[in-house]
DNA sequence: TCAATATCTGAGCAAGCGTTCATACGTTTA
DNA sequence: TAAACGTATGAACGCTTGCTCAGATATTGA
């Protein structure tokens, strides 16, 4: 079945029933671009290896090969890892040299991750 | 560059340097388990359909039929999300005859919505 | 019992993801 | 200046994801 249009002639009877329901529901809806901007946040942070790296840089600033050690994960894929995160405001980072030293963008970022885990731990 | 072993003679001069960094962010690691869990919790709200199902439920239940019609997505689409959101423990549901009523599973899934949206809106 | 209804499910496909490999870039040191 | 170093990047590969389509299941009412 195709999805249906949100024209109130279009619903089925029980639809007809939860009508207002969906009409508060539709009412209360988030801009569509900032839902789309939310799950490619979310999506930064449904990575295994990404998470290991939040979870890193919630405790200390730490270089690219810092972090390569501590996820156990190649220098290169932590690298292409940070990038991504770089462009979605899960981190930020300031060059010294040849080093670059990367940290959580803002509190939010920790707050997602420790709410979670409380979250998986029940 | 395959990974690095975490032993400390394999560490470069720099990740000498950081050594205590490295060791004390590795001791405060999640379980793996965990964090595999909560990288699928976090999948599980990183897909805008999904997302839009969550901020839905967040206001009421709702039933398939009427998910369908808020997120504007095939009746089908919204089942198989459900099905998923179920075993992650994202949704849960009652059966009324032939209804099922879906909601929230408890209050960390909203929190992490508002959070993640307080987020990308800066 | 039969048709209609609400939901669920499996297969399949296009698009996207995570990693590796090879290589390039910019900085420091010899 | 040349080599070494830390980091960044593009291509390519296998795997996963989100949807559709077709059909199954279960409940309701005629």
């Amino acid at each position: 079945m195709p999805p249906t249009p949100l024209t109130d002639d279009a619903l089925c009877d029980v639809r007809m029933v939860h009508d207002d329901a969906v009409a508060a529901a539709r009412d209360a809806r988030a801009e569509d671009r900032d839902l789309a901007h939310l799950a490619d946040t979310f999506q930064m942070l449904a990575s295994p290896t990404r998470l290991r790296i939040v979870e890193a840089l919630a405790e200390r600033d730490l270089c690219v090969c810092d972090l390569s050690a501590v996820v156990e994960v190649s220098e290169s894929a932590v690298s292409h890892h940070l990038r991504q995160m770089r462009q979605m405001r899960i981190v930020r980072f300031r060059k010294e040299g040849r080093m670059a030293y990367y940290r959580l963008d803002d509190d939010h970022v920790a707050q997602l991750f420790r709410l979670g885990l409380d979250h998986v731990r029940e």
